[in-house]
DNA sequence: ACCTGAACACCGTTCAAGT
DNA sequence: ACCTGAACACCGTTCAAGT
């Protein structure tokens, strides 16, 4: 048996299998290097730390955000466009909520940088100052993130379908004279959830701010 | 001098500060013990684990949150002081976005239940569903903390003054042929920001999100 | 009740050395 | 160029013991 030569590819891969099922904490330096049948040091030759590393994983998560957009449609119809890539791109990787909030310096992240400038024009098309475009900028990535972190996720697997019944014990176990609205929304747990559904309600409410907020100020400062 | 007695209000306290100045990561088990000149050991006499310390720290910020709705007022209205409220106990303490991060099971904080209750009964009256106020209630949170996280910092001291600057250089020296937005907004940084102005402008992009998708259903599905 | 001491099983990282 | 070995300075936590 050849050892197969270690790759950034390859390490990358496997932690982001890792964190996916295990959770972001459960990535180290060292479980990692034992899962890849290598020494702990070895990662250190094809990264400089575990920063750079999960700036790796972050960017892997984020290099499909692909924003061809179309320009010469109206600026909110470009804007979901943005944010709808940016939901496709992280949707399916439970992980990137938490990877996210690992990456301290996301301006290292080329993927996020070429959305958050893409966003920004779009935003200043939209008669918003540059600080204001870019705090609805952080404002419509954090969204995202949000939403696919609360994402009721329903794929079928058991170990999941026990968290979510555990979920709901605890809610519906709540003081009911002060959490009624809490253990009625536990009720809903029980019946399968509309993803696509869930995250288009999500969308829309993070564009439909954007756009009121756009069309409360007539123009530019 | 006579040891004062360890009380869980010291910890927490000790803890927050450190928190505040060196991040959260830097709270430790043992780094606090050190700080409060004590044995690690000591601390998991109260709190049960590191897990329990944090949710503490959580719940003495958020304490502040007395949500005491008006009841007569409409419920646009109502929702606005619940979420002025939850600025007004997070926007002191900078570390409270990542501290958020760092507590699991948030269904532990008893003030962060109390907002969701007010806040999920604030949302069943402007006619969403069980499902939709949850999703809109974590949304708002998250968008609270958020705007927590990215608010410029200007308190006056030369640190922070020091890291702003850096901030700045660092987005003007990215190319300018890619990334024209981002070097427009790095010019803003070197002007004080309106931080009154800043949370205004987060809130009502959250609430307006809220209100126009209210509007759009005429009543419950 | 409240705290200490010693120990265990983990971390990330550096530095020199191997091939 | 690519990886190993040994070592360092940290973690959170358990368990028995002290007062």
């Amino acid at each position: 048996m050849a050892q197969e030569k270690l790759t950034r590819e390859t390490v990358v891969e496997q932690a982001l299998a890792l964190a996916d099922h295990e959770g972001v904490d459960a990535v180290t330096i060292r479980r990692l290097a034992s899962l890849l049948a290598v020494t702990p040091m070895a990662l250190y030759w094809h990264f400089k730390n575990k920063e750079e590393l999960m700036a790796a994983l972050a960017e892997h998560v984020l290099s499909g955000v692909t924003a061809d957009v179309s320009p010469g449609d109206p600026w909110q119809r470009r804007l979901r466009v943005i944010v709808e890539a940016v939901v496709r791109a992280m949707r399916d990787n439970p992980c990137v909520p938490d990877l996210l909030g690992a990456v301290r310096d996301k301006q290292e992240l080329e993927s996020f940088n070429r959305a958050t400038e893409a966003t920004l024009d779009v935003l200043a098309e939209a008669g918003f100052t540059p600080r204001e475009a870019f705090a609805v900028s952080s404002y419509l990535l954090n969204g995202v993130t949000a939403l696919v972190k609360g994402c009721p996720l329903w794929t079928g697997e058991p170990r999941e379908a026990e968290e979510r019944r555990l979920r709901r014990l605890k809610l519906e176990s709540m003081p009911g004279d002060r959490y009624p609205r809490m253990i009625q929304y536990g009720g809903t747990l029980s019946e399968p959830p509309d993803i696509d559904g869930y995250y288009g309600f999500g969308v829309d409410l993070l564009l439909r701010g954007v756009e009121a907020m756009a069309a409360r100020r007539p123009g530019p400062a």
